[in-house]
DNA sequence: CTTGATCCTCTAGTCACTGGAGGATGTAGC
DNA sequence: GCTACATCCTCCAGTGACTAGAGGATCAAG
């Protein structure tokens, strides 16, 4: 289990030096171990973390939603009634990301191909994303 | 085509009120029309553009990214060239979310189901978004 | 043993909102 | 018409999630 600088950890992951200090400080990363220099010390499941964090955030989940995950990812022992409403609220909530990811992607990839061979008629983005979801659950 | 004022377009799109006004503020949103008393109206599209900002970010695109998109739905004739090129980027954006979240959503349900009929015996959320994608492109 | 990269803490700035003060305007009931 | 209360306006300050920089210590190569 060798030691592992920041630096190298943020080459890694591809998150900056200051925020994975950061995420230590919010209590999204369990503060590592020192050196006597006092230098944070990390192993590969902190990579691992980040890298979940990472693409969590990319995906759209507020870092409070990625510490219930987390959570859950830390104590999967847990009562059973708690982790299936975590867990169910998140699977709707991704469900619905997908859908709509999945309607966006099939307009922008009409498009693409419409160029492939002539003009653009036109571009349906916006509606593409109209409202069939949305005002189901409130935001936050 | 009847006006419609800022807090029904809040009520109608989830988009709370100083948030519209600052989506006008960065471009997002074209300046609408006002009344004599200097009041903002919007109509049915206004709704709509808003409703597809909403739903992007919350699917974790940047401003900057929803602006492009945009673009392409206000001047759809442009030159093939450049929409390809935009909207290329974009798609290939999407399917990396869409794995991920497809990856990230089998595990969430996997444990809603193990739940279902005993104990959770564990949970790889992190390890299900591992680094399959992640280091092939730069971030910002 | 110097030089340059990397680390530390701390503070301040950025992006994308969000909320509040202070004041004008609209609308419903008397 | 008059009061009451919601809604609007602008402007400015605060929040969440980073991101960058100052000032200083430490490490690793030559």
């Amino acid at each position: 289990m060798h030691a592992i600088s920041i630096g190298a950890v943020s080459r890694e992951t591809g998150i900056k030096v200051p925020t994975i200090r950061y995420y230590e400080d919010i209590g999204l990363l369990p503060a590592p171990d020192r050196t006597e220099s006092n230098r944070r010390t990390y192993d590969a499941q902190s990579i691992q973390r980040l890298r979940f964090i990472r693409h969590a955030r990319d995906l759209g989940f507020e870092v409070e939603a990625i510490r219930q995950l987390l959570d859950l990812s830390d104590q999967p022992d847990r009562s059973c009634a708690e982790v299936d409403v975590i867990a169910r609220a998140h699977l709707s909530e991704i469900d619905d990301k997908i859908a709509r990811l999945t309607a966006l992607r099939s307009e922008v990839k009409r498009m693409v191909e419409e160029g492939e061979h002539g003009r653009v008629a036109q571009c349906r983005v916006i509606e593409v994303l109209g409202d069939h979801a949305g005002c189901l659950h409130e935001r936050h």
